[in-house]
DNA sequence: AAAAAAG
């Protein structure tokens, strides 16, 4: 009998805290959610959530969410899984792509590239549907860079990174290939082409541990030192050579050899804004170099700071009602430790573990600082946002909003969102009234700052969270986009759990005399959390993780893929347990609902693809399973990161087959974490020991 | 493989 079987009466909330008790619904109904649209009531992942809006707007959202749901899966009712896969995807591609296809007249260059010649409409189709609507460099859009644009990029990286993979043993990414730590002779010579090497296929890369006494105050460059070994490979070389070349100088030539195309008054409006944005110069390499050294020698330590007041560190007296109201009522250490340079207008890189409190690190000296440059200004309607906080997940997004909303509004300043999957309307309702704080994802950013409804000129302040990851394929070039949108002088901040040098992509071009702040001594391992590998064999994997769904308590499961963590969700609801989905395949109205029902403890059970592996807090998750192995370090500790929040503690749980046991164990000294491995067979007594 | 735009 599985002990979360569907309970009668519904469970106590885990995260149930009595200043919110009025609020909580120990279940979701048709009820709550109208009322829920209502007011501004508390919500969301953790308890410093807040309503959707503070605007007290009407609010589309309801009904939006419901007319949506005629597209998705939802409506399958009982029909099975493979009539599911099929249905959904052709009608949402059909929907989406064709019927919008004479929208844009960039469209109409695909001429024969229209949805016959995309082929079936299973899963795969996505990856097709890509490489035929954009790799070719149809897009009007994309035709300043020419063919070799970011997806080109994409493609060939990660081949590249596949192949690297398979190359024996990692090829010449062992440890004892490991050129020597040291590379400071060689720093001066870094070309701004290596950057982009180095996202792409060093990723997993880092430093070897450092056995040396002294670990704290970590630098910048303890991670990911290894970057520069592959510096003179002549094919990336190349390979970035041609993507400089044609983004820069063909620029021209494409633009002529392609057909005319009417361009609106928006996307030409665009395309100058674009034209004029500040370009790297010689000048500017120079500079960066030297930045790039001092950045290098400035970590400091944030155990100096500690002690201090939220009030101490500068900031003022309604945000520091509202830090205490959301339950913040001392700084951890990371807050401690940058909201001074923040507030100063610094340039500031932060480093805090999982679970330490980032938002607020950057949120409340953010919000203070902004506070303080209109003083005197009035509110005027319709005024351009001054501050802009990207992030890679539009959870993520959200859940950000939800705390900076509170400081934000506790001294009049207003925040919106600007994710996508959602109607652009009360986004663009809310830009068009004027905010002062813009949280969002870049899609949805670089696709209202085209159309003209969000102005980015007058962004003082950019924040990054998951700033590396954000510097990764794929991400990197539309923040770049952004931030080049925004005020050249202004103030930039990159925090991550994980910050290493993938950043100095971002590093070098935009920020200005950084320093990196963490917390000494503090690393992944020092946390709260206990890990341990289980080496399960193939037929068994699933047996073993039910065995482990079947328990009290919130779990996150992580999967690789989407299919997998519906299939997981599936196969528990078929033996009577309760469990969710959260991935990219759905829409966001129904994303937005799985993780809110996951967070109110209706649901303990959470099966996501690596949607959820950053950022995203929910309280009270105390084990961690990942149903596969993650490829890099980084993912594993934020994965990881989802429990032990806040000094709380938490376990994880990695499944590998037996031929992964070498890669995991690397994998886990890259992270700087020690967990055992053990055989384990569906009914083992780790298992039994970890439902208890 | 996943994520990130489509009134």
């Amino acid at each position: 009998m599985p002990k979360n079987k569907k309970p009668a009466g519904g469970r106590p909330a885990r995260n149930f805290d009595p200043k919110f008790a009025a609020d909580r619904k120990p279940r979701w109904n048709r009820d709550d959610r109208d009322q829920r649209q209502g007011g501004s009531r508390e919500g969301g992942f953790n308890r410093a959530g807040t309503g959707r809006d503070d605007r007290g707007e009407r609010r589309p959202f309801n009904r939006d969410e419901r007319g949506g749901r005629s597209f998705d899966r939802d409506n399958r009712g009982g029909s099975g899984r493979d009539n599911r896969g099929g249905f959904d995807r052709s009608e949402r591609g059909g929907y989406t792509r064709d019927d919008r296809g004479g929208f844009r007249g960039d469209r109409d260059n695909r001429g024969g590239f229209s949805r016959d010649n995309r082929g079936g409409f299973n899963r795969e189709d996505r990856g097709e549907r890509r490489f035929d609507g954009e790799r070719g460099g149809f897009r009007g859009d994309r035709d300043n860079r020419g063919g070799f644009s970011r997806d080109n990029r994409g493609g060939f990286n990660r081949e590249d990174r596949g192949e690297r993979r398979f190359d024996g043993n990692r090829g010449g990414f062992n440890r004892d290939d490991r050129a020597p730590r040291r590379f400071d002779d060689n720093r001066g010579e870094r070309r701004p082409f290596d950057r982009d090497n180095r996202g792409g296929f060093n990723r997993d890369d880092r430093a070897p541990r450092r056995f040396d006494d002294n670990r704290g105050p970590r630098r910048f460059e303890d991670r990911g030192e290894r970057r520069f070994d592959k510096r003179d490979d002549n094919r990336f070389e190349k390979r970035d050579d041609n993507r400089f070349d044609n983004r820069f100088d063909k620029r021209e030539d494409n633009r002529e050899e392609r057909a005319p195309r009417e361009q609106n008054a928006g996307e030409r409006a665009w395309q100058e804004r674009r034209d004029a944005a500040p370009q790297r110069t010689a000048a500017h390499e120079e500079r960066i170099d030297v930045v790039h050294e001092r950045l290098e020698s400035e970590a400091v330590a944030a155990e100096e700071v500690e002690g201090q007041t939220f009030a101490d560190l500068g900031l003022g007296d309604n945000i520091v009602r509202a830090l205490a109201g959301m339950g913040a009522d001392k700084p951890f250490p990371i807050q401690a430790a940058t909201a001074g340079p923040i507030i100063e207008g610094k340039d500031v890189l932060g480093r805090g573990r999982t679970g330490s409190g980032k938002t607020i690190a950057f949120g409340a000296p953010l919000v203070e600082a902004l506070l303080r440059a209109r003083k005197g200004k009035e509110r005027a309607y319709g005024r351009s946002p001054q501050a802009l906080i990207l992030a890679p997940t539009r959870e993520l997004a959200l859940q950000i909003d939800r705390t900076v909303q509170l400081l934000a509004r506790s001294v009049g300043l207003f925040t919106t969102q600007v994710y996508g999957g959602v109607p652009q309307g009360k986004q663009v309702g809310a830009l068009k009234k004027g905010v002062d704080i813009v949280i969002g994802t870049p899609g949805r950013i670089q696709d209202l700052e085209r159309q003209g409804k969000l102005d980015l000129s007058q962004i003082q302040i950019a924040v990054l969270d998951e700033a590396d990851h954000m510097c990764e394929l794929g991400f990197l070039e539309p923040v770049q986009e952004i931030l080049r949108l925004t005020k050249a002088d202004g103030q930039k901040l990159l925090f991550s759990a994980t910050l290493d040098r993938e950043v100095s992509a971002l590093v070098d071009e935009f920020l200005k005399d950084p320093q990196v702040y963490e917390v000494a001594g503090e690393d992944q391992d020092s946390g709260t959390i206990d890990h341990q590998v289980f080496v399960v064999d193939q037929r068994s994997k699933r047996d073993v993780l039910e065995q482990l769904a079947d328990r009290d308590g919130r779990t996150i499961i992580f999967s690789r893929t989407r299919a997998f963590a519906d299939q997981l969700v599936e196969q528990f609801e078929d033996n009577g347990l309760r469990a969710i989905a959260l991935h990219g395949d759905l829409n966001q109205a129904k994303r937005t609902r799985n993780i809110e029902r996951f967070s109110k403890g209706n649901i303990q059970v959470l099966v996501a693809t690596d949607v959820a592996a950053r950022g995203i807090h929910v309280d009270d998750v105390d084990l961690v399973v990942q149903a596969d192995a993650p490829d890099e370090y980084k993912t594993y500790m934020h994965r990881a990161g989802r429990t032990g929040r806040a000094g709380r503690s938490g376990r994880v749980v990695t499944l590998i087959p037996r031929n992964r046991r070498r890669r995991m164990s690397e994998l886990l000294d890259r992270a700087e974490i020690d967990a055992p491995f053990h055989e384990v067979q569906p009914g083992d007594e780790r298992i039994e020991e970890l439902t208890r």
